[in-house]
DNA sequence: AAGGCGATGTTTTTT
DNA sequence: ACATCGCCTT
């Protein structure tokens, strides 16, 4: 069931919980003393109660923001102030909007099924353009473009204009389109200054990829927020209508908001102006993709006479931790201005530590992390699931995994490619998508040869051009095209194969989707086949059209993972009636969420770490140019560090007990070793909350033999040319020759293949067995737990037992 | 039509 | 270093 169906939203099917939940506490809400109530703080308190007028809730990191703006919801609806239909509560994520209603759902004693307005900027404006479509030129079953099919079809729109699309890639045309449509710039708004971008005609492409987009009536992500306030603007008696409907609006992380998100808002909220923001300047780290830390900074400009809320007490963290993510973030100018404070223990000052090279880093953490967990640290006992490394770029995941490989430390990667977003699930959807709608022209050029059905770049043009002529899908352009004999011998019968399937199914979509209604659609289908369940349905697809059979001939070592995806794909599939359904939902969601309850340490980025906390927190690769981002400050200056110095303050205030931040002095980049210099934001840290740890290495003293303090900058200078030294001996080069020598061609693993490192498998030499990072190898050597293997694609390598499985049952996943 | 090879550009990411 | 992409060869 999908979770965007066309339920009339407005309508009574969230009236029984309104009143159950009302009904439930005769009086309640009367005074503080209701349960929700209970356990906040007075701020907190002060954000529930104040509900009319704008009121912006300043919450710093880990003062329960969540908790306040649940309360204030259950506070609304207990006091009669709106129905839960009535309130509109928009997040970014869907992560986020489904942790809201589970926990507005407990608060209640129901389940929140009846607040159908609480959801992301993106589903909830679907909801709305999917009613008012036509006000935009689209029809109302619209389809809702990925970032892949964005960038193809401007592909076509540049080659058609006769541009260099090498000198001005389509990419950066989808850019710009995007920032224009954050800054809800239709394209007559675009201001003339940007009109030289993109060899000057980006606002004439602009025009042709909107018009072609409702050719296909078809939007981006970009348009569905953009096409809502258009229509909010040009129509008052739409908008007049939701500002009645929406009696109170709330937003999550508002800090995040780009114009367009703003415009939407302030709409909305005109009229009765109760509008309750939540964010946190300090966190405002999307600055890159057109998040406007202007709109949280202006808030009570935008809004006179808003009542502003602080939440600066911090459940999270320990005051030696806060203190430091204070310290760091004071040095920004233009804030808000929030002090966090706390009742809990001293505990732990923040750790610094410093090492020769980032595998050393690697290492050292790793051996970290394992003593945490023994506790033989005196720092007490933390599982795996306990820590966390958060990293600025996640090419500094490399050294991590590659470490907890060897080692045999089980460990996960958050974020990495979306679930949505892999090749073998997008071809997957293609199918999908074709087998619902056959006029599906991206979907058609995406697999009309995959796998390879020899046709071409020939064929296809031929295609192109039929169903250009006859003004007709590329999937009846096909057909056409075999019908009238106009494609060679070869690739004929694989297209008519290839239409027939899309045919057959097609009426298979129709036979499967209305269970009720079956037998009557199975007569207007004549000779249609019996009805199929969508999941049987997905499977015999990427069946019959070999897609499956690819994989399983393709011997590259990401493969099983791939048919892996596959299958939790199809799996996914349960959960919906239809396969329309399932390609609706999937279009928006990221689901992400593998909750998988073995013992494993979390590698992320400092931006997917954004609303996590962990007990213990590791920070590597604190150097300027990696950590702060040298791109972010050439692009973007001054604004650009002050954003890298809010993710450093993002990422202290992440961890509750133990923070660990280290950088190492030389590390490879692009290939090439380069010296670091230790991050400037190190130098933000206050002295004497930090306690600066001695290397393992013994490098010549290390930054340990130093006093911290002013004194660092010098010492870490000193440090730098004793290192440079050995850096530049002979013995330095020979164990770099040999490093260069060594076979790393390390394929990267699929991401978040489950690695089950408690299953012991007895091997012995000459097996052949499967690694999910380094492919297939044969053993040669077996020492206890580990493995001496030969890689036929990475090399010789020591692995854990655990980490490899007899080749044959990898190569054997079924489908 | 498809596989191999050299040029290229490398943050962060949601929907 | 390394992956991706477009072009060139077969």
């Amino acid at each position: 069931m999908s979770q965007y169906d066309e339920n009339d939203a407005f309508e009574a099917a969230s009236l029984s919980l309104s009143q159950r939940a009302l009904a439930a506490r005769p009086g309640g809400g009367v005074g503080g003393s209701a349960d929700y109530m209970a356990g906040l703080n007075s701020a907190q308190r002060a954000a529930v109660e104040a509900m009319d007028g704008p009121v912006l809730m300043l919450a710093g990191a880990g003062t329960g923001k969540t908790k306040a703006l649940t309360a204030r919801i259950v506070h609304l609806l207990r006091m009669g102030r709106a129905r839960p239909n009535e309130i509109l509560a928009v997040t970014f994520t869907n992560k986020a909007a489904r942790e809201m209603k589970e926990r507005v759902g407990r608060l209640l004693g129901e389940v929140a099924e009846g607040m159908p307005w609480m959801g992301t900027f993106h589903s909830l404006s679907v909801k709305i353009l999917r009613r008012h479509a036509e006000l935009v030129g689209l029809k109302s079953n619209f389809t809702i473009l990925d970032t892949d099919d964005q960038v193809r079809l401007l592909k076509q729109l540049v080659i058609a204009a006769n541009i260099d699309e090498k000198r001005w890639p389509p990419r950066m045309l989808a850019g710009m389109i995007d920032g224009w449509k954050n800054r809800a710039l239709t394209p007559e708004r675009v201001p003339s200054s940007e009109a030289a971008g993109y060899a000057h005609r980006g606002t004439e492409l602009y025009a042709a990829y909107q018009e072609r987009l409702r050719t296909l009536n078809a939007c981006d992500f970009g348009d569905l927020l953009l096409h809502c306030v258009t229509i909010f603007q040009t129509h008052a008696d739409v908008l007049a209508q939701y500002q009645r409907w929406f009696k109170y609006l709330l937003v999550d992380e508002y800090q995040d908001t780009n114009v367009c998100q703003y415009l939407w808002l302030r709409l909305l909220a005109q009229g009765h102006r109760n509008i309750c923001c939540v964010g946190d300047d300090d966190q405002s780290i999307y600055g890159w993709r057109g998040a406007e830390v202007g709109n949280i900074l202006r808030f009570e400009k935008d809004f006179p006479g808003a009542t502003v809320i602080k939440l600066e007490q911090n459940y999270r963290s320990t005051p030696h931790i806060l203190a430091a993510a204070s310290g760091v973030i004071s040095a920004n100018a233009g804030r808000l201005g929030k002090t966090l404070w706390t009742e809990a223990q001293a505990g732990e000052k923040v750790r610094l530590i410093g090492h020769w090279d980032g595998e050393e880093e690697a290492r050292w953490i790793g051996e970290e992390i394992e003593a945490l967990q023994r506790g033989t640290r005196g720092m007490g006992k933390y599982g795996l699931e306990d820590q966390a490394i958060l990293v600025r770029a996640s090419h500094q995941m490399r050294a991590f995994e590659d470490r907890f490989l060897t080692i045999g430390l089980p460990y996960r990667v958050i974020g990495g490619p979306r679930f949505y977003e892999r090749q073998e699930i997008r071809d997957a959807m293609a199918y999908f998508r074709l087998a619902v709608s056959p006029e599906d022209d991206l979907a058609f050029e995406r697999v009309v040869n995959l796998p390879k059905r020899g046709l071409g770049d020939k064929a296809q043009a031929d295609i192109q051009r039929t169903a250009r002529m006859a003004g007709v899908s590329l999937h009846e352009g096909a057909r056409e095209l075999v019908a009238s004999g106009g494609i060679g011998g070869k690739g004929a019968g694989q297209l008519r194969a290839f239409v027939e399937g899309i045919d057959r199914w097609h009426a298979l979509t129709l036979a499967a989707a209305p269970v009720v209604d079956a037998d009557d659609v199975i007569e207007a289908i004549g000779a249609a086949p019996k009805p199929m369940d969508h999941v049987r349905l997905a499977e015999m697809i990427l069946e019959e059209s070999g897609y499956t059979a690819m994989w399983q001939n393709d011997k590259t070592p990401e493969a099983p993972g791939r048919l892996e995806n596959l299958k939790e794909l199809v799996k996914a599939l349960e959960q919906f009636d239809n396969l329309q359904g399932f390609l609706e939902h999937v279009s928006l969601i990221m689901d992400n969420e593998t909750e998988d309850a073995l013992e494993k340490v979390s590698i992320m980025t400092l931006h997917a770490a954004k609303g996590l906390e962990f007990p213990v927190v590791f920070l590597p690769g604190w150097e300027d140019g990696l950590f702060p981002s040298q791109r972010s400050m050439d692009e973007s200056g001054l604004k650009g560090l002050e954003e890298e110095r809010r993710l450093a303050y993002v990422g202290i205030t992440r961890a509750e007990e133990v923070c660990t931040i280290s950088f190492a002095s030389n590390r490879r980049v692009y290939g090439q070793w380069q010296s670091q210099l230790p991050s400037r934001f190190i130098d933000e840290l206050p002295a004497n909350h930090v306690e600066v740890l001695t290397p393992p290495g013994l490098y010549g003293g290390g930054y340990g033999a130093a006093a911290y303090g002013s004194a660092r900058i010098e010492t870490a200078m000193d440090e730098r040319v004793a290192k440079s030294d050995v850096y530049n001996s002979p013995g330095w080069r020979r164990m770099q020759d040999r490093a260069a020598q060594r076979p790393v061609s390390q394929p990267r693993e699929a991401r978040g293949v489950v690695i089950d490192a408690t299953a012991v498998s007895a091997f012995t030499e000459g097996d052949r067995v499967f690694h999910q990072k380094f492919g297939y190898g044969i053993v040669t050597g077996i020492e206890g737990d580990k493995l001496e293997v030969d890689f036929s694609k990475a090399g010789v390598k020591r692995v854990v037992a655990g980490f490899v499985v007899d080749a044959d049952e990898a190569g054997d996943v079924p489908f």
